[in-house]
DNA sequence: CAGAAATACTTGAGCGTTCAATTGTGTTGT
DNA sequence: ACAACACAATTGAACGCTCAAGTATTTCTG
């Protein structure tokens, strides 16, 4: 293996700022919906994707792609969240390995009750302090680093877009 | 309070994206360390940041706030890290609340041993993914969201930058 | 100078995530 | 048909982080 190629300053000083502003960032996010909702950040993004989806209902393995979550970890949600209502789970006749979640009603009414705040953090913490300039470069430099990091990875896009929107 | 301003297309887009780039980024640089060297991620700054520092030793309240890092992460950090010898505790003799802590020869083998490995990911899920005018981009829009996110934020920089790079 | 407040740090409980192992079910190859 | 394999999901232990509470020590204030 060859010679350790190190960061230079600019490198170092942005992945610096980089590393120090996401970790403010979701710990801002985090912070304001486990206060204002109880539900962790992670346990939010589940229930959006779930409220869009077709029939509000997904197969865990399915659910994991998209959140980009290993199936444990979904699973260990899927166990908190079914005991406190927000979820139900049932196994495909057809087959029975698979596992369908399906959001419930409580489930929405969670979801609807904490996205108003959500977004206004999302956008105190992030749109607000770029310029709309910013915001279009950060999203290529975001799906320059996905296509890079995840090239196999799933989008949502589903063919009607019934749904509401309390994505994230 | 008013009407709740939902992100529109182009945020939501750049949202998501940025969401789970940032989520498969840190995965990835936690899991290399972990792996190759028994370190997370967290460990790893701690280390880094006593390398750095005058007479490579910080007072923990010093060392927090440079990492961002609440007193009490810091501390059980710190309790495991002592544990495992790499760095060392002791009060301060003037402020016997103060606890200065000082990162020893083993801490930094564990950290030079690391860090190739640590910056070469670094590289391969930020850097290589980014031109280089997208580098001068995020770092801009990372130091936007630090100073609407952290104002006060304190930097390092040290009169003398006598130690050796392991930053991170 | 005593009492109150501020500062520095630590502790323990609770919780989410990870990793490795496990269970149950379907699919393939011979 | 049957063994081997692949796939879907779950489980439990280990561990780091958060939050609230607690202990020392120092500084402020009347």
């Amino acid at each position: 293996m060859g010679e350790t190629r190190w960061l230079d300053d600019g490198e170092q000083q942005t992945w610096r700022a980089f590393l120090t502003a996401v970790n403010l960032l979701d710990g801002a996010l985090d912070r304001q919906l486990r206060h204002d909702s109880g539900l962790p950040h992670a346990y939010y993004q589940i229930l959006a994707m779930l409220s869009e989806a077709p029939g509000r209902e997904l197969t865990m393995t399915r659910l994991a792609r998209l959140l980009r979550s290993s199936p444990s970890r979904l699973s260990h949600a899927a166990a908190r969240l079914e005991g406190e209502g927000m979820i139900r789970r049932f196994k495909r006749p057809d087959d029975r390995r698979t596992t369908i979640v399906e959001i419930t009603p409580e489930g929405m009414k969670a979801l609807e009750s904490a996205a108003p705040g959500h977004v206004h953090e999302v956008r105190r913490v992030l749109f607000d302090t770029l310029s709309s300039e910013q915001v279009g470069q950060l999203r290529e430099i975001s799906e320059s680093m996905l296509s890079a990091l995840d090239p196999q990875g799933e989008e949502p896009r589903y063919p009607d877009p019934d749904g509401a929107r309390y994505q994230d």
